[in-house]
DNA sequence: TGATATAAAGAGACCGGTCTCACAACATAT
DNA sequence: ATATGTTGTGAGACCGGTCTCTTTATATCA
């Protein structure tokens, strides 16, 4: 058993070729689908074929037909379930029409991103779909663009980067939350994002590098100043990147005098890790304080009280963003678009009614 | 702006060294980071290469080299946090070693393994990892190797292949939890697993496709037997592949006369089902019935009770793996071996003390 | 029966890198 | 001054497919 004998030159079509007797053009005709081959001819080739057990290489046939037949993605961090989830839809999509996905993770890292794409466009992918970390610098994008890769964007839009972006439509999320919230009588309501913070508090809104954050602090915001409430930006909380910062910020709201009575967790790994923060500071959802996470992530639906949450169906989200990237390596002739998502908030136990 | 126009001919070695004066060796050789260059020439050559934005094409590049940089992951379903928790480890390690990972999905389908496996090795990968969807059909395994192309084994061991595995220590993980139910004490245990069951009733653990679940299994009913419990069989049960199914298994399990007092759960999915099945019976943990799961996803921490679980170190599991794929192809020498990643029981408080 | 159309097969360039080998220029040894 | 070595550069084969162009064999028609 010389199994294990490593380089192994691999069967070629001109090894098949050889062993059936016919030219290498034949051979590659055959064994390519292509072309015209009689049928005494064809099969002996796949005769050959499979006695010699080939296995065409598809490196080489990237090569002289320019196309690789994969999709590069560019997630944050694909053990979020969020990414984890857009990750299958765009396989599906992608699967459907015959493409193979090729996954990167930046973590949410702006430099990470970058070699990624370098990454992916070395190798020669068909399209490239990528949730920019940050939506002020995008260089790299542009780059993708001027190297003529079809891209997509995910979750995130960049409007100064004239290409097709699929989102959430996450201000309207935050408006139907937050408004939800206001209506079951809440009058101090905070919002947590894992984002970092480079300055710890925020005082501007339009300086949020993530498009899908800084919509949904806009609606936030909104919604807020037009119940009329002072200060509205004075309960958003960025840096909850971790259970410990993430302890600390609830601390810190709670804490307060004037403490929220409700929170709106940005995603659903800031979500669980408020929920903790909660249970250790002994604080019961709802009749302590009230919560809404993004997501409806498996842990969503069996705490107790069941959380209230914002869908963002992110698996359609996901399979749009496939299909629409497809469409665009195939040429499909379509006005550069964003594309939002629907959601819609899923009421379970986690908001309390109160004052009145 | 025609930046649109698609096809665009990439910059290539030979453009690089036309603008620079050289030839398309020395430019290549500047490019590539071999040979030996003078200061000058590499300094012309890389002036050239930054005005003309030339990106490597790393399909040519794998072509010529035999090495494409990239593992391949074949993974029952990467929506399964344990996959995603794997492929994050593997994805680490194969990182700080410099190589790329491309990840295919099974559904934990032989045929989706299969044409997952060929399409890899047609890409050229330079090793496989590949978590095996029934044990006892490797064809395409065998042939995995006969064509010199490194595997390991993830999460399922294949006695019969003579190839690396990477997996945890199924049967004493089985072995600690059943016993810590027998001690608490229980006598009527079930196990419960997603696979799918050919028959609907399980008459022979040796017919398990699946390794980690027979081992498991096989732990399961040494205990009981040990124990001197009689029919330890009689409660294994498998095919909860989905809610609907779970809540039928869950229901003609508690509704027998002699109900088991408690659940294992092959899986955080098995074990999400099986308590939200409990919870639509109006059933309380530990009160009616305990349970413990494997794995210790997101959910089980913050439910009410929280969930006593089998700590699997997935993340582990997959970052062995990934490195020992990486010695592999680079050939260091190792015996062919299993390496177990051991487990542990964490208490929490889904298991009632019965009797006494 | 010879001229022409058509189908099937072969020859070889090409994709964009790597890499071997040949060769030139200059330094050192004899 | 000639032999030998070293270093840097150029020419061109090669990887394994695709694909164009040419050639050959067979069918169709006048």
């Amino acid at each position: 058993m010389e199994d294990s004998a490593h380089p192994k030159r691999s069967v070629t079509v001109a090894d098949v070729a050889k062993a059936a007797k016919v030219s290498k053009a034949t051979a590659a005709r055959v064994l390519g689908g292509y072309g015209v081959v009689s049928a005494k001819i064809t099969d002996q080739v796949m005769a050959a074929a499979a006695a010699l057990e080939y296995r065409p290489n598809e490196l080489a046939r990237s090569m002289s037909t320019g196309r690789s037949g994969i999709i590069g993605v560019v997630v944050g961090d694909i053990e979020n379930a969020f990414f984890s989830l857009a990750v299958r839809g765009i396989s599906d999509a992608a699967r459907l029409a015959g493409f193979n996905v090729i996954i990167a993770n930046s973590g949410e890292e702006l430099d990470a991103e970058k070699s990624a794409v370098d990454l992916l466009i070395g190798k020669r992918v068909d399209g490239l779909i990528v949730t920019p970390a940050r939506c002020d610098s995008f260089d790299h994008l542009q780059h993708v663009r001027r190297a003529g890769v079809p891209l997509v964007l995910f979750d995130r839009a960049i409007p100064e980067l004239d290409v097709d972006a699929v989102t959430g439509d996450d201000r309207e999320a935050a408006i139907a939350a937050t408004r939800y919230l206001t209506g079951q009588g809440h009058r101090r309501l905070a919002y947590v994002s894992a984002m970092d913070a480079e300055g710890g508090g925020l005082t501007n809104i339009g300086r949020i590098s993530n498009s899908a954050v800084r919509e949904r602090v806009e609606g936030f915001v909104s919604v807020l100043t037009e119940a009329g409430l002072p200060n509205p930006l004075h309960y958003v909380r960025l840096g909850a990147t971790n259970q410990q910062q993430t302890d600390s910020v609830i601390k810190h709201l709670l804490l307060d005098s004037a403490a929220p009575t409700a929170l709106l967790a940005s995603d659903s790994l800031v979500g669980l890790r408020i929920f903790k923060s909660l249970q250790s500071l002994g604080l019961a959802i709802p009749r302590d304080v009230s919560m809404i996470s993004f997501l409806d992530a498996d842990w969503t639906s069996v705490t107790v009280p069941p959380i209230t949450i914002v869908d963002q169906r992110v698996y359609e989200m996901g399979k749009l963003a496939g299909e629409r990237l497809i469409a665009r390596i195939e040429r499909t002739p379509l006005a550069v678009e964003r594309l939002r998502v629907s959601t819609s908030l899923v009421l379970r136990g986690s908001v309390a009614t109160i004052g009145r």
